[in-house]
DNA sequence: CTAGGACCTATACCGGGATATAGGTCAACG
DNA sequence: CGTTGACCTATATCCCGGTATAGGTCCTAG
């Protein structure tokens, strides 16, 4: 009803997020653009702040603690002239994401390893324990 | 001393968890093999032992939760003839490792773009703020 | 007029995993 | 000997995010 102000069911709709966590994330400073309220008192969202939300389930998705995301939108909030801040901010994550990519890999080649040695073993008809089989009962 | 059986202590600075973990991880059944003490009742590690919690650890590092490693530690316990088992657990945590991959890759684009933007704002002498000036204000 | 649905606040609780605390026992070494 | 340090159990506490509950306001539609 509002021109294109979103009430706060469709922008759990939208971002994926529950209404609660909407009212969690707000209440904990992530976002970076004020939620006015229609006279009734209920959270008017624009396009904007759907956008950022979408943007922090990201962060979330990659391991970014609420707090940073709050740093990050305190940061937009206050506007213009802290951008270097934001950068390393941003970059620092990027090196965290990085970082959480490779340990997957590298967790992953085990699991890879193990599901092939288990697929040959079942294939072969099984001879062995491929992982009990190494190990001396003392 | 005792030949070549580890105590807890040496056993958290191989695997990198901390004692009270390795402790946990046993209440919580982690363990594929039986952990024996000797006679004064300290816990004594083998080798295996050290394998098999080296592989915890990248399965925690991906997401398994402690309740599927027991799982996956009581069908290794069982011995032989759960192979099946055993292999569609870790197919199933390989598919979730790919998935987070893909989650984190997706995610990483967004920061990789910010970071761009931000760069190119930087070096170009500031005009405008990247995450703000899209923001129409009401 | 009234019922229902979406919203509001405040507060409590949950789940997973790890960590801390308190109060022992034991063995090894000076 | 006696002290020290590594270990033991049991239990409590913490952290983080998110979810649930209780009790209310308001708007709209039948």
């Amino acid at each position: 009803m509002p021109d294109n102000g979103l009430r706060i069911g469709e922008v759990a709709r939208r971002t994926g997020l529950s209404v609660q966590t909407l009212r969690l994330y707000e209440r904990e400073g992530l976002l970076a653009g004020e939620v006015h309220r229609d006279r009734a008192g209920r959270r008017i969202y624009t396009d904007w702040d759907v956008e950022w939300l979408t943007n922090c389930v990201k962060f979330r998705a990659s391991g970014m603690p609420l707090a940073t995301i709050a740093r990050l939108a305190h940061l937009v909030r206050a506007g213009t002239g802290n951008e270097a801040e934001r950068l390393a901010l941003l970059r620092e994550h990027q090196r965290r994401i990085a970082a959480q990519i490779a340990q997957l890999n590298d967790s992953l080649d085990l699991v890879d390893a193990k599901v092939a040695t288990y697929e040959r073993h079942l294939a072969a008809g099984a001879a062995g324990d491929p992982w009990q089989q190494l190990r001396v009962e003392r």
